[in-house]
DNA sequence: GCATGATCATGC
DNA sequence: GCATGATCATGC
């Protein structure tokens, strides 16, 4: 029964189901497939070899799906388990690459992107490092289809929100972070692979609708496990998220920080209470940035404090990084770099009357990619230096040590300063520091720059001024 | 006043 | 015990 792209749509679910638990070696191995290409199994990679040892059909780059009439495109993803155990995706889903001057004509239901995505079948495999591609195993299939998905208005109000970048002419600047589950990612070599769009003149980045890395996690999550212990936001409501979000925002809107603690019956002086609070405004248990919702769209709430003159007093910080992972890495494929092209931030914003904070309402961010690429990438460039170079400390005076990470002076952006409990939370060092011996040094992490990040909040700094 | 090194409370 | 979000403390 081998009819390749002629498939019904029941032959492709019996097909993949009983590829459920094989590799390609075991696909290969198995009499009932006899593709001509059977003995040149070394093109390509795990996809392209499931079409055509699995279905026999060729790989092409059509702007149809993969089957046709059925009308069904064939994804085959890898997902992997992390440290702790839980799963997650390893790889965004890259869907079809985006046609500016084209797909702007069309509306959601009649748009290229949902020709040929709007039904898929999906295979995923275990990822395991060191291991052969023809060896990993397809573990797990599932039907996505679009028109029953509950995510399925999150994911036209993205493609209307790259569409109207294109419409004003601003395709050069759509970024992946912009939108929640359907992003854009760029698609090609380097920078350098860029096409025309119709209503500028201006040169944008090829690209191609995907499902986001963080989308596809929850999908994994959902799908193959470890799903239960997710806290939703969305609870009992048939709000979208933006509308939960922002009724949320507008019932604290005006309150203060004592106000609410008081509300929450919160008495404690860490230094993340507002974090806290926040967490509490959404009826939250644990954190709100581990909620269902704002992991499927990558969004990370950070609290905001500016003090009464508009200046934002403290730089922002990431999580502390490993000196043996950073020089592991190199800028192109490094974490801090994923991070800052894919997340939205929610910045809660707190600002300084009299002798409390008022929690003013939100700000969704994301790096622009121009940042990213030129004073994000000096600061990491100079970090993997210090780090592999071993000239951390510079000298100590008065106990205290000065390095040669990149500092606020230094970069317009962000810089590295210590992160962890003490100055005797330390972390492996992968060479000596040259200067004290030291194997081991006070744990580090990136920070946007205080007066960076200032920028953003204008709209609120200058409202009550 | 600002830049930098250091540190705190919390939750799991 | 540790990672995290965030702010404190101090010398120039």
């Amino acid at each position: 029964m081998k009819k390749g792209r002629l498939y019904n749509r029941q032959e492709i679910e019996i097909i993949s189901k009983s590829a459920i638990g094989k590799s390609i070696n075991d696909i290969l191995d198995e009499e009932v497939i006899t593709i001509e290409d059977k003995n040149n199994p070394n093109k390509g990679g795990l996809g392209q070899m499931v079409e055509q040892f699995l279905f026999g059909i060729q790989t092409n780059s059509d702007s149809e799906p993969d089957f046709m009439p059925a009308g069904i495109e064939l994804k085959v993803t890898p997902y992997k388990k992390l440290k702790d155990g839980k799963l997650s995706a390893k790889e965004r889903l890259v869907l079809n690459i985006i046609d500016y001057m084209s797909e702007y004509k069309n509306e959601f239901k009649s748009s290229h992107f949902w020709f040929k995505n709007n039904t898929i079948q999906l295979l995923w495999y275990l990822w395991e490092p060191n291991k052969d591609t023809k060896d990993l195993k397809i573990t797990h299939e599932k039907l996505l289809e679009l028109v029953k998905n509950e995510d399925l208005k999150q994911i036209e109000e993205d493609w209307e929100f790259i569409i109207n970048k294109i419409k004003e002419g601003k395709a050069h600047e759509i970024s992946e972070a912009d939108t929640m589950y359907l992003g854009a990612c760029s698609k090609g070599a380097n920078a350098s692979s860029v096409r025309e769009q119709p209503f500028s003149e201006i040169p944008a980045m090829q690209r191609a609708f995907c499902f986001k890395n963080s989308y596809m996690t929850q999908l994994v999550r959902k799908y193959i496990g470890d799903y239960s212990d997710v806290e939703k936001i969305l609870k009992g409501t048939t709000d979208s998220f933006n509308e939960f979000v922002n009724s949320v925002i507008n019932k604290y809107k005006g309150k203060s920080q004592k106000e609410l603690m008081k509300e929450f019956n919160i008495d404690s002086s860490a230094k993340n209470v507002n974090s806290m609070l926040v967490s509490r405004m959404f009826n939250v248990k644990s954190k709100l940035g581990e909620t269902e919702e704002f992991q499927k769209a990558n969004i990370i709430p950070k609290t905001i404090r500016i003090e009464e003159n508009g200046r934002i007093k403290e730089s922002i910080s990431f999580p502390a990084f490993k000196f043996t992972e950073i020089v592991n890495q190199d800028w192109e494929t490094c974490d801090l770099r994923e991070e800052l092209e894919t997340t939205k931030y929610m910045f809660f914003v707190f600002k300084k009357e009299k002798d409390d904070y008022i929690f003013k309402g939100i700000k969704l961010w994301n790096m622009p990619e121009m940042d990213i690429e030129t004073s994000v990438m000096e600061m990491w460039k100079k970090t993997y230096n210090t780090i592999k170079s071993g000239n951390i400390v510079r000298y100590i005076k008065d106990g205290k040590r000065k390095t040669n990470f990149v500092g606020m002076s230094e970069n317009e952006v962000c810089h590295v300063r210590p992160h962890g409990r003490d100055a005797k939370d330390t972390i492996k060092l992968p060479v000596a520091d040259k200067l004290t011996g030291a194997t081991e040094y006070t744990k580090q992490c990136f920070w946007i720059n205080n007066n960076y990040i200032k920028n953003i909040f204008q709209e609120y700094i200058k409202k009550s001024e």
